[in-house]
DNA sequence: ATAGGGCTACAG
DNA sequence: CTGTAGCCCTAT
């Protein structure tokens, strides 16, 4: 049970404080197959927390190297969202030591000795699965601005940060994707699916994917209302979706729902409606909880309240109406009310209109080497200017996607 | 993100 | 002057 606890709250996009290794090492004796998720979820924790302080660092690729090996004691396949970021993450680590204007001094070759060739090397040894192409490809050319300032100053002024942070942050999305639902929610579910013959709207609502708990728990409660007045029906097949997404630790509590299944029988037993209203009212207490504490730890009061009392000073007419909703369904969730966006005097079309266009970059005409970069790329991924782009960032640093599309028309006509 | 029209600097 | 490579803007 501690374990459900601790996963629902590392499952929380609000709760970031929370340290997974530690977490972790304190549940060790727990070590069997379905712990896999749990750490899993630890790990995505930590990497999204690292991200939140904005420190992709070689801790990074500890936490990607230790989501791989979780993923693959659980079957799954490794993704290239994983090996994309896992790549980027490496070169923003050695750029991290290329502040100085040249190779020479030091920091960067023990980037490269520590990095790529000892614990890529690793990774090569083991043929993991995130030495991709990209990888071996970042490798030579980071091994090459060792040997040649010119190519050393490219790399240097290339924005590897943002798109190390941009695939760390598709991964995430994806895992958390990938995750489902927390097994205390998902269970919660599953008990309410047994009460009820849920309206069958509630199949696209079966599973909430990552973080936003708070819908998650309101909309079990609703269920729990508005199903009182049964339906019977296809308990099963919803039941059988419900299995699919959560992962279902206690195996007593498998055995009872299975056997139900055998039985064919959508009987609600008292026992089941009791735990689940219990299971409901101790996820609405963390939920109100953890909501007080985020908003104490951001504004003492409330801002929505006040932003909306701040009324522009041409008032007049408008803004009733918020007053009118709040009467009605004070029973309902509360909304924040935004105050309606106060009209421009000016339109936006003519600022843009009026401001100083930015002066054009300077022209330069294609070197042979560029042309060639262009010629493999569309060769490689077709006319995907963007991977062409990323596929060979020394070359074509200088170029926008843009440039290469531009180039590309050039060469062959314009049509 | 990409396609396509249009503009501008430059070579001849 | 004209043609074109490179660059910019905008619609989709």
């Amino acid at each position: 049970m501690e374990k459900w606890v601790a996963e629902f709250f590392l499952r929380r996009q609000q709760n970031p404080r929370v340290y997974a290794p530690s977490l972790l090492s304190a549940l060790k004796p727990v070590d069997s197959d379905d712990c896999v998720k749990f750490k899993i979820t630890a790990v995505l924790r930590d990497i999204s927390n690292s991200l939140n302080r904005g420190t992709v660092d070689e801790g990074m690729l500890d936490l990607l190297e230790l989501l791989e090996k979780l993923l693959l004691q659980e079957h799954s396949v490794i993704m290239e969202s994983l090996r994309s970021a896992y790549c980027w993450t490496a070169a923003e680590c050695s750029l991290r030591f290329m502040w100085p204007m040249t190779a020479s001094d030091g920091f960067f070759g023990d980037a490269l000795e520590r990095i790529w060739k000892k614990r890529i090397g690793m990774l090569k040894e083991r043929e993991s699965d995130l030495v991709s192409r990209e990888l071996l490809k970042w490798e030579s050319d980071l091994n090459k601005a060792f040997e040649e300032p010119e190519i050393y100053k490219k790399i240097r002024e290339t924005n590897i940060r943002y798109n190390a942070i941009s695939r760390l942050t598709q991964l995430l999305k994806e895992q958390w994707a990938l995750l489902g639902c927390s097994s205390l929610e998902s269970e919660a579910r599953k008990r309410l699916l047994k009460c009820k013959d849920p309206p069958s709207a509630s199949r696209q609502r079966g599973c909430y994917h990552f973080g936003r708990a708070g819908d998650t728990i309101d909309n079990t409660n609703e269920e729990l209302e508005t199903g009182r007045e049964a339906r019977n029906g296809s308990y099963r097949e919803n039941a059988n979706d419900v299995e699919e997404v959560g992962w279902v630790e206690n195996p007593d509590r498998v055995d009872k729902v299975t056997d139900q299944e055998h039985e064919h029988e959508p009987s609600v037993s008292k026992g089941d409606v009791t735990v689940a209203r219990e299971l409901k009212d101790v996820l609405l207490e963390i939920q109100r909880l953890t909501d007080l504490s985020t908003m104490q730890e951001k504004e003492p009061g409330n801002a929505m309240d006040q932003s909306a009392n701040v009324t522009p000073q041409h008032d007049g007419e408008n803004r009733t109406e918020a007053e009118d909703s709040e009467g009605t369904s004070s029973s309902r969730r509360v909304r924040p009310h935004l105050p309606t966006p106060e009209p421009l005097n000016v339109s936006p079309l003519k600022k843009v209109r009026l401001e100083r266009p930015r002066p054009r970059r300077l022209m330069k005409f294609w070197t042979p080497e560029e042309v060639e970069a262009l010629r493999e790329g569309v060769k490689e991924y077709g006319k995907s200017w963007k991977d062409i782009k990323n596929s060979n960032p020394v070359v074509l640093a200088d170029r926008t996607e843009v440039d290469l599309k531009d180039k590309w028309r050039n060469l062959f006509g314009r049509q």
